[in-house]
DNA sequence: AAAACTCTGTACGCTATCGCACATAAGGTA
DNA sequence: TACCTTATGTGCGATAGCGTACAGAGTTTT
């Protein structure tokens, strides 16, 4: 039965050792995240925290004009919801689901529970907060600095890093609500890319033809904050030595 | 002689029970921070981690071509080294003193230590992060929707509130650094409030003469925050009931 | 099949900000 | 005092992205 299930496709749940794992595996639960569901709305209490498999959730700050802009993404590499276990129960933040797929849910103070064992499971989920803390710093300084051509290009990847195959569901109106920029704007600048041959789209449905032609576009905030996720979540259990 | 040392001007360690305070005393050392000085670079470990008292600190980052932009503001409220508990070691973020002024110090191992020991100060560290979280995110949305002169307004407010008094030593060459614009942008916005008889500056020196004016031309990003910060850090201790 | 709706493409003037070039002013230094 | 450095003011043209309007193309509903 266990084998039909697929933990170790969540990266911080397939870190943990057999025997964390065994106090959580009653909890969790699997659930279809559906396109557009909020999982997380500002101030509000989460009874739940989710741990994406192959569904993607962006995390939103929204203002009160509805202006929004996208801070940071989570796949299967991280979870929704670290403010449960930080302390805060809330969060300004939303969290939506950019791309539809299936996720394990698990109670919050379940979670809070294992996370003051302070075990495996503290030490993954304080490295993973770290890790999108440089996620959010790395869009705050690219949103500044970076053309659009850029940005795209950079959340394309994002995306693909997260995705099991090389096809996104998403409009370009949904993009340029994530980038905070006009749908227009993500009209051209996909444009561009599929002229150069690198995606190819239509009504929604992206493809990425030639990942490397992203790579070569894109800002070094891309590689950054991936080489630090590497580096925070490839051996997180192991404490470097001072 | 405890008397003649000011711990409670920091929040964090003035929210410390006494017996928690203990096991810091003897390693924290006062410091003088000076103007630009340099915390924390991109990846290199720190030593210690900063209790600022009168001082500001800079979290930027910093991109190849050596564009910058603030992503968070850190004063008496908190501390800077967040990397240095959450398991991560480095942070691509660097930490410049923005306000020049008084400071504790603690190696980083010592406060590792502490936060180990799952007390008040972890609880405290914890709740402080999800508040640099807010911070960061806030400043990303900021960023994207909002005017020049907002965000002068917002830079102000912030350093305001984490200041003594309410003169600021500080030129427009490094406003703009920090807020990731040009020079001449910040004098025209810089400009602008003078004339409205909100501030008074020349060559460094920026006093804000009308606090309420500027509250009135923020946006909303600045009371967001503030309110974020307040929530989870006026009565931290307390846990809140499920 | 027709209608309604959704998604994408395009155009055009507008504005904030950029990048650059210089001018002025205020302090520090010789 | 004269000089030099630093900080600020100003004036361009260039440009990226905005707001708006509308057209076409694909999809769903009736």
């Amino acid at each position: 039965m266990l084998q039909t299930r697929h933990f170790q496709q969540n990266a911080l749940l397939g870190l943990l050792p057999e025997k964390e794992l065994e106090h959580l595996l009653p909890h969790l639960e699997e659930v279809s995240l559906t396109l557009g569901q909020s999982l997380s709305e500002s101030g509000r209490h989460m009874s739940h925290v989710y741990f994406p498999l192959d569904a993607i959730v962006s995390l939103l700050c929204v203002m009160e004009n509805g202006d929004s802009t996208e801070i940071a993404v989570v796949g299967h590499e991280g979870l929704v919801g670290v403010s449960q276990f930080m302390g805060g129960e809330t969060t300004l933040t939303s969290a939506i689901v950019q791309s539809a797929g299936q996720a394990y849910r698990l109670k919050s103070h379940l979670l809070k529970r294992e996370f003051d064992r302070a075990g495996t499971m503290q030490r993954l989920l304080l490295r993973y907060t770290q890790a999108l803390l440089t996620q959010m710093a790395q869009t705050a300084v690219c949103n500044r600095h970076h053309s659009l051509d850029q940005q795209l290009c950079r959340w394309l990847l994002l995306s693909l890093d997260r995705l099991p195959g090389n096809e996104l569901i998403m409009t370009q109106e949904l993009i340029a609500n994530m980038l905070g920029v006009r749908r227009e704007g993500v009209t051209e600048s996909a444009g561009k890319l599929q002229k150069a041959g690198l995606i190819s789209y239509n009504r929604g449905h992206i493809t990425v033809l030639d990942r490397q032609g992203l790579e070569d576009r894109v800002c070094e905030c891309y590689a950054g904050v991936k080489n630090e996720y590497d580096r925070l979540l490839k051996y997180p259990a192991v404490t470097v030595a001072c």
